[in-house]
DNA sequence: GACACGTGGAT
DNA sequence: TATCCAAGTGT
């Protein structure tokens, strides 16, 4: 049998998981999360796994203090994935309002419709079953299993990705993305017993959220100053290449989202002049609204477009 | 693996 | 005002 740098590169995690510190750290970020996390409607006792899914897809690359509202309204409308499936999925999408990349709500509407006719209106509780419903990737499979179900799983979004290059690998920043890298360097820090890990998954989130952020960090409130690997290096810059700024002014998402807006507004079908008159750039227009046709997101009806029914 | 995908809070 | 970037997913 070979013997690969990536069996030693886990062995030296299964090591480093031994080390008093790397221990230390879960049991650390969990009781700092005792005393300091935020009171989210969706962390409370009485969320039902339908409550945490559905707020965990409103987060995804967007702001807590733009979801709490849309969660409320949202919840109270469709207190269960049926209650949902029985509804249009263009009411999702007029729903979503402004929270952003509809497709998410469209997905949710195809989630919903999934759990009801593969898991009889339950949300599964397994991370294979969740990663197969629509709009459930990596992240939101596992934060699901956590968060709602109480196992222990690697949950690695952009915060955690953050504070164990910082606190861990001593770097200034994770990656953009959750490598598999990523997850085993997660899963060796989290406590054996599930109720514990999934505590420290949480608390590791709410740390990145809202001490260990990217831009800057408020060290000084930060339980693992002490032993944070990039601190004790005296906080070095990031050293690969900078990310591609994004504009989005003008952009074709930029177009989607004036068509979005108008159709979201309207109970009728909308003409097509109306479409015309949000963008002069008559190309760039048709571009658009061809990709909102391709995503299912709009439905055209001979000269009008409505969101789908 | 890079890229597309909305919208707005924070600085 | 401009720029960063926010609990990612799917292609």
């Amino acid at each position: 049998m070979t013997v690969t740098a990536y069996s030693f590169t886990v062995l030296s995690l299964r090591i480093a998981s031994n080390d008093n510190t790397q221990i230390a750290i879960a049991a650390t970020v969990t009781r700092w999360y005792d005393a300091n996390a935020r009171d989210l409607a969706w962390r409370r006792p009485g969320a039902s796994p339908w409550g945490v899914l559905v707020s965990e897809v409103m987060l995804q690359q967007t702001q807590v203090s733009r979801v709490e509202p849309a969660w409320q309204t949202w919840m109270e409308r469709w207190p269960t994935p049926a209650h949902l499936a029985a509804d249009p999925p263009g009411e999702a999408i007029r729903a979503w309002d402004r929270l952003g990349y509809p497709r998410r709500a469209l997905r949710l509407h195809a989630c919903a419709t999934a759990i009801v006719e593969r898991h009889d209106g339950e949300v599964p509780d397994d991370v294979e079953a969740l990663l197969a419903l629509p709009g459930i990737g990596t992240y939101t499979a596992r934060a699901v299993a956590a968060f709602a179900f109480r196992q222990r799983h690697p949950v690695v979004d952009t915060n955690v990705r953050r504070v164990v290059a910082r606190a861990v690998a001593g770097e200034a920043d994770g990656g953009a993305n959750t490598t598999p890298a990523d997850l085993r360097a997660v899963e060796v820090l989290l406590p054996e017993d599930e109720e514990a890990a999934a505590r420290a998954s949480v608390a590791f989130m709410e740390l990145g959220a809202v001490v260990c952020t990217a831009r800057a960090p408020r060290c000084e409130e930060c339980p693992l100053t002490a032993v944070c690997a990039w601190r004790l290096a005296g906080s070095p810059p990031p050293d690969g290449p900078a990310r591609r700024s994004q504009r989005y002014h003008g952009t074709d998402r930029y177009v989607r989202g004036l068509l979005m807006a108008v159709l979201r507004a309207s109970d009728t079908p909308v003409p097509a002049e109306r479409l015309d008159a949000v963008w002069p750039d008559a190309d760039q227009r048709h571009r658009a609204l061809a990709g909102l046709l391709a995503d299912g997101l709009v439905r055209r009806r001979e000269e009008t477009y409505a969101l789908p029914g």
